[in-house]
RNA sequence: GCCCCCGUAGCUCAGCGGAUAGAGCAGCUGCCUUCUAAGCAGUUGGCCGCAGGUUCGAAUCCUGCCGGGGGCGCCA
């Protein structure tokens, strides 16, 4: 019996209640009751506060309603016990032959265990990163990196149609800078103090006049742009690889140019103007941002002429909108926060809900500790960690796994000396430990020729195996839970729980047959639950873009 | 001046309207004569920043204050 089934169980319960006149529900039944595990064994291996939420409607005491739900609900097929508790819980235990046949359930879905439809039918797109093409990734971003790809693949795992998608600032000063940067070091110059001075600004001058030894020869303007241009490709590529090499794959990468070129961004601003919300002012183009919230308004054209950087952002929102998203979400730093107001008045101007069609989570940054001392991040001094540098020291794993496990929005302080040791003080270890085991126990099983054949579920009886059970159940839940809210953390946080319930169980409960001891019932039962677990957790992990070893 | 985030165990942090507030690490004590001890069990450790309010019930929601971090004033 899974908790969406007993849900739904409860649900009904409430139903027949009222229709039988035990109870009045003014304000209808609930659509959804929610069931929540208790932390506490003692109170069975449900609980549900509706008698408590629906007590002041009903005119009823607590208590009272709770009882009257109870006798109901104990005639449910699958539900052991049913006790009323404290001021008004129903405590759920469930038979341990409905509990079991859970282990079958997942072991059915095998990968697609987890996965709901909690939000089939919803375009989302996760746009994350989006950095300047001038310089290496370094692990300012890797927090994004990690997130906002978990974020994409938990999304996707409710059911959404999710673009991971990333957008190149190749447009702008910031370039020309890069492209004088690269140039003067080519001509053995010193970079000029507002560029950026990074080793890696020699190492690209050093291998494009290797490649094209001629640019030296070209005028100083073509040069520059010349430069700029193979300075951009091959630092633009090396992002890529970066990323490919952290495993996060993006779906698009929209270069800021492009918008330009092909004149989405006159198009961005005919929406705009047709929505209402367009003026001019002071020889500048204008939009009304304040009109849904905003602390002042924001020019779209400047006074020479030329686009705002917030022009680019707002015919890319409406490039966003017209490709079919519902849902843009955008994962910034804490460094951009007040971009949130504006951007939310934006989409609003374009005629949206600002609510709805337009997220803005912000995640604070991450702060660096080294030998106890805090490491500041400056790409143009050239002191910064890369991305690559970090993947190379701490693993893929453990670094995609720590920064996965925080919620985006809590500052987060990496020890590079601790996330470097890969030692169990990371989480990612002993999640991952539990699958190696649990693989192992599988593995061990084909050797002697143990094969799960027909479950037994009312075997899985034992306090452990029953907790492990529950704990199962939980997993879409949770997934779903995690993906409304846009928190890859919670499944991490999940797993970690998880993995601790299945070490307990694997303490006690032995699995396979010892010595000479013949493969009975109970063993088929509890490989059916280890693959089950084993299960969960490859699927959890998967979710988080984490490997789930066979073997450690 | 205005705005955002955060103050929970010695440390890093979960929990964000429910029943005795949790985990990892750090400390102490046990457990490998059969499935991975990267594990398990036990133990030590908390005015959930402070003060009010909302209600059956607040670490969780609201207001004010204190402390820490970050941002904003036609810049990308």
């Amino acid at each position: 019996m899974t908790p969406e089934q007993l849900s739904n169980a409860v649900r009904d319960a409430l139903g027949a209640a009222v229709e039988a006149g035990e109870i009045t529900l003014p304000g209808g039944v609930p659509d959804h009751v929610l069931i929540e595990r208790p932390r506490n064994p003692e109170h069975g291996d449900y609980a549900t506060n509706v008698a408590m939420r629906l007590a002041k409607q009903a005119g009823t005491a607590p208590r009272e309603l709770a009882e009257r739900l109870a006798h109901r609900l104990r005639e449910v097929s699958g539900v052991e016990r049913v006790d009323v508790a404290g001021p008004g819980f129903l405590n759920i235990t469930v038979a341990a032959g409905a509990q079991g046949e859970l282990a079958r359930s997942i072991v059915v879905a095998a990968e697609s265990y987890g996965r709901t439809n909690t939000l089939a039918g919803t375009r989302v797109n996760v746009e994350f990163i989006s950095a300047n093409p001038t310089g290496p990734l370094h692990l300012g971003h890797v927090r994004w990196a990690a997130v906002g790809d978990a974020m994409a693949r938990v999304v996707e795992a409710a059911g959404a149609d999710v673009a991971r998608e990333f957008y190149i600032n190749d447009r702008g000063s910031q370039m020309d800078k890069f492209g004088t940067s690269i140039m003067a070091r080519a001509q053995g110059k010193d970079v000029p103090e507002d560029g950026y001075h990074g080793a890696y600004i020699a190492e690209l001058a050093r291998a494009i006049v290797a490649d094209r030894p001629e640019i030296l020869d070209l005028p100083e303007d073509e040069q520059l742009a010349a430069f700029r241009e193979e300075g951009y490709r091959l630092q633009l590529a090396e992002q890529q690889s970066q990323l490919d090499e952290f495993r996060t794959h993006f779906d698009v990468w929209f270069s800021e140019r492009t918008l330009h070129e092909s004149g989405q961004v006159e198009h961005g601003l005919d929406v705009l103007r047709k929505q209402g919300h367009v003026f001019d002012a002071d020889g500048a183009l204008w939009m009304r941002t304040t009109d849904f919230g905003d602390d002042k308004d924001r020019v779209l054209i400047k006074q020479d002429g030329t686009y705002t950087y917030f022009a680019s952002d707002t015919a890319y929102y409406v490039n966003k909108r017209e490709r079919g998203f519902d849902v843009c979400v955008y994962l910034l730093g804490a460094d951009h926060h007040g971009y949130v107001g504006r951007l939310k008045a934006m989409a609003a101007c374009a005629g949206d809900d600002p609510d709805r069609n337009i997220e803005i989570p912000i995640g604070q940054l991450v702060k660096i500790v080294r030998d106890g001392q805090e490491m500041r991040l400056s790409k143009r001094a050239g002191t910064m960690l890369t991305l690559g540098e970090v993947v190379e020291a701490a693993g893929v794993d453990a670094l995609r796994y720590t920064l996965c496990r925080y919620p985006a929005d809590s500052p987060l302080t990496l020890d590079v000396n601790q996330i470097t040791r890969q030692t169990s003080d990371n989480p990612v270890f002993y999640v991952q430990y539990a699958h190696a085991r649990l693989s192992s126990i599988l593995r061990n099983a084909a050797e002697l020729g143990i094969e799960l054949g027909e479950l037994q579920p009312e075997l899985l009886n034992h306090e452990r195996e029953s907790l492990l059970l529950a704990a199962l159940g939980e997993f879409p839940r949770i997934v779903a839970t995690a993906a409304e809210y846009r928190q890859p953390h919670r499944v991490a946080r999940y797993l970690e729980d998880t993995a601790s319930t299945f070490h307990r169980f694997y303490d006690v409960c032995r699995v396979l047959p010892m010595g000479d001891e013949p493969a009975a019932d109970i063993h088929r039962a509890r490989l059916w639950l280890v693959e089950a677990t084993r299960t969960v957790i490859a699927n959890g992990l998967r979710l988080l873009g984490v490997a789930a070893p066979e073997r450690m």
